[in-house]
DNA sequence: TTGTAAGCGTTATCAA
DNA sequence: TTGATAACGCTTACAA
């Protein structure tokens, strides 16, 4: 019973005895053996493990995110799993876990791109590792990539809330080199403009992306002298710190402001105001990650990169309400109260009024 | 320059002429070198690597648990990291995962416990493996833990609804085997008896751990005959499930049911009714279980185990109401609505007034 | 049908 | 002050 004849038997990988393998099989039960996946790793020069880049776990978006991934890496068997990594949106903080990840020699990487290690990104997908960013791309990497229509959905929303007679509209943006945020903010400008309305400065405030910051950022917005009617809010950390400065102050959504977040949360229908809100499919964002990486494991190794773009829905529910007369600034029309007023843009899809926006099988 | 030398200057391991030692920077910097840390780990017999095993990180109780954890584990620099791996509360997938674990290798495990793999991680300790339990015990394992005064804090959370005159209080009791979630059952039949208060079977209704199930068993504990004027929640999945069904019916808190829940939310105070709620520090119960796990790869090999508990803390906010006069079953006194009724069971600090519960550092 | 032995890239011992 | 070499535990080509 030789090293080879375990080898074979713990793999499959040659034929063996019945009589031979069940001794074999004994023995491991006996002592209690258990390969050793290091020495495997080392011979065999792969892991079996995947690194997950992603800013904040505790971020309910990337945590989503990072349970479809996991997901799907689990069922994929074969000792796959998952190094979790917080990047807090430092590059250097990512830089040094890149290194720490390609020391352990992880078979692929998902990321979440703080946005400052483009070249060094570059490098790594050049030396042949497989890399899928996920939510944001960076151009000129690469590197596969899951993203969503950050651009038509913020635009879709930024349209809702036009249609019902919004004109002075803030945005809080959270200061991410992020191209999704990017995205929500032209999608956010561009329809404005086709409205005629033109972005004024200070209804544009950037904020840290926490939300501590993004509390003091949604002051800052609720005090300039003529403030907005209504707020768009570039991610789920911008929508908290809106909702509890509103919160702090008495105010109501949507009678003394209309709200638009980017993001879902699972508690939406549980707690007021029901927030409308543009929907992104965390859940599916990891997966789909997780098989494109699976693909370049697998034959596509030199295939050229994927972007693949999940829809991102807006979820009308009650936190917007339609401009009251007169409170508007001149020029303002009276538009009547009514959800249905707003219409989609020419081809796309009516906007679902919908309750829930889980999108996670069970 | 041999690759001992190469080896002793990337670990300071022993003295190397300075001529020499800047030969081996240039030589690593222009070859793009880079030690391989799987060839490393199998002659060292160790790698770096932590377990971490929760049963769902998009829980953000776990979520910012993990996030704890990795915090200590990445400031521990010496290519520390976590695998990731969630178990659904699935005492085989946890069995699967602790096998794949520990043919990678690892260091050490945190995990908070399915609840059906007791002797198996009994047998590891034995070996030598560093375990960690989070939030969950298992008696007669060895292992250190880290969890919270889970019986006094639901005690105190029910003494509470009881002062505010609460004589039908049900729970939602989430369906796992964990010590926990008996304890906080314990807590509150604990306290209901102390006021002559004995369970009645159908105020007590237990539900699988996620929140469409929540749910359904929420619309069970509302329909019963002479359903119950207060709620106490059993984990944050059960406080979701709870609210949703109120949303759904139109029901609206504290008017018509007061509820307690076990975990704060991030965004409690920015959405309405603002729960009061026990909160746990979640970031602190990983931070505490990554020492302890470091304590135990250090010297401390063979001590005896230890248990940490951290405090959980009742919230008062505004999602409780006294008893209106009549609402009440036979026997109820009249208690006038004001948060003060109240009195701490003797010895124990008033509750805090609290207006946020997060205790996550920044 | 099974065994032998090389080799994966480190680190640590011993020798020089 | 540095180099040669064994060993970590596995997989796999080759031999028997």
């Amino acid at each position: 019973m030789s090293s080879a004849t375990v080898s074979h038997v713990i793999n499959s990988s040659r034929y063996v005895a019945p009589e031979t393998r069940k001794n074999v099989l004994r023995a491991i039960k006996d002592l209690r053996y258990r390969r050793d996946g290091i020495a495997r790793s080392l011979r065999r020069s792969s892991t079996g493990t995947i690194g997950i880049m992603v800013s904040d776990i505790s971020n309910p978006f990337f945590a989503e995110l990072v349970r479809g991934l996991e997901d799907v890496i689990y069922a994929r068997g074969e000792q796959n799993n998952v190094i979790l990594c917080n990047t807090d949106e430092d590059v250097e903080k990512e830089r040094r876990y890149l290194d720490v990840l390609l020391e352990k020699r992880i078979d692929g990487l998902v990321i979440a791109p703080a946005g400052g290690n483009r070249a060094y990104l570059r490098e790594l997908i050049l030396k042949g590792m497989p890399v899928v960013l996920a939510d944001r791309v960076l151009s000129g990497v690469g590197a596969d990539a899951v993203v969503v229509n950050n651009r038509e959905a913020s635009r879709e929303a930024t349209a809702y809330l036009n249609g019902l007679g919004h004109r002075r509209v803030g945005i809080l943006k959270a200061a991410l080199s992020a191209s999704s945020i990017e995205e929500r903010f032209s999608g956010f400008r561009e329809a404005l403009e086709s409205v005629g309305v033109s972005l004024s400065a200070e209804l544009v405030v950037v904020s840290r992306s926490d939300i501590e910051a993004a509390c003091q950022a949604a002051r800052h917005l609720l005090d300039v002298p003529d403030p907005p009617s209504a707020v768009f809010a570039t991610n789920n950390f911008m929508t908290l710190g809106l909702m509890r400065t509103i919160a702090e102050r008495g105010m109501s959504c949507p009678e003394n402001l209309s709200i638009v977040g980017f993001d879902d949360f699972p508690w939406a229908t549980a707690f007021r105001p029901h927030l409308t809100v543009v929907s992104q499919p965390a859940y599916a964002i990891g997966r789909e990650a997780a098989l494109l990486l699976f693909a370049r494991l697998g034959e596509g190794k030199d295939a050229p990169p994927v972007t693949k773009v999940l829809r991102a829905k807006l979820l009308i529910r009650e936190s917007c309400a339609a401009v009251k007369h007169g409170s508007g600034r001149m020029g303002d029309r009276l538009v009547r109260p009514s959800t249905r007023e707003w219409c989609s843009p020419a081809g796309a899809p009516a906007p679902q009024l919908a309750s829930r926006g889980s999108l996670r099988p069970r």
